[in-house]
DNA sequence: CGGTTAGTCTACTATATCCATAGACTTTAC
DNA sequence: GTAAAGTCTATGGATATAGTAGACTAACCG
């Protein structure tokens, strides 16, 4: 279960990715617009600043902006930052391998090698999905329930 | 990333799987072998029992057994059981759904629909390698290891 | 029966992580 | 130079993780 830090870290990056092109966004309009707690959210801005994902501006007309375009930002890389490894074991994490403590030999181990196929199914759709994508399943959601239908196949 | 606990259960049920058709396995040998604290342990093998994963018989000559056949248990399951979920967010779960607090409409939530695709990615995997599976794996890794080649495709 | 063996149950603790909040500090625009 | 906005440091409560201790119960064996 990935944590609330997170969840809200997806939620700001799609609201950001949503006002792309625009003026700089205000941590106080996020954190109303999208109800995640202001401290909470600085603190989680700030780390995807960090990590590159976001731009931001001081002083007035300040706010923050994507880093790059929402096409380039991986949801993957979004939750490597917030959450850590998307690997369920370190021994099978390609971004953060660390060795296990208990394991006779990697080499053989089952557990390991069904957990790098767990890896390999999530980072498959983690990392092929970008901000742009997750947009385009929320417009074609909305088109399909207001009884549009969506051609664009 | 999954929990020792988890970890520890998995190379338990193994082991189990390992000696199967043979007498129960004391929870002390199980412990001394695979390097698991006897108490957390016991721990442990009472939630899988508990669970439907294993069964036991107390006094002398008593000891822990398999539920079921290797063949018959799902990696899946037994992470379930120690773990929870297999879904990364609760709104996305077969097992354990709750809807999503913060989210103002989960048809058109574009994280929900990510997360449901990952959700669907994992249990793919686990939900279809049963332990006799994991014992397979180890086996033709070790028979690769040691240069036998090995033809039961 | 009675002792020994082995699982079961209840309770507790220490450490870490999660989910924040408070307040001082720095940078930028006007 | 002052107001606006992000940045940094510190702290706190709640919950989860990773264990430990000890009493209890069931089964077998002679």
């Amino acid at each position: 279960m990935i944590s609330k830090k997170t969840k809200y870290g997806l939620k700001a990056m799609l609201y950001l990715a949503r006002r792309n092109d625009r003026e700089p966004v205000l941590i106080s309009d996020l954190s109303r617009d999208e109800r995640i707690p202001k401290k909470f959210l600085e603190m989680i801005l700030l780390t995807l600043k960090n990590n590159g994902m976001l731009q931001s501006r001081k002083g007035k007309g300040g706010g923050y902006y994507l880093g790059k375009a929402p096409r380039e930002i991986s949801v993957g890389n979004v939750i490597r930052t917030l959450e850590g490894p998307l690997a369920p074991v370190p021994c099978v994490s390609e971004t953060a391998y660390a060795k296990c403590g208990e394991c006779l030999d990697e080499q053989t181990c089952g557990i390991r090698s069904v957990m790098k196929d767990v890896r390999d199914a999530i980072t498959n759709v983690l990392d092929k999905t970008s901000l742009a994508d997750m947009l385009d399943r929320e417009e074609r959601a909305l088109k399909q329930m207001l009884g549009t239908p969506d051609y664009n196949i």
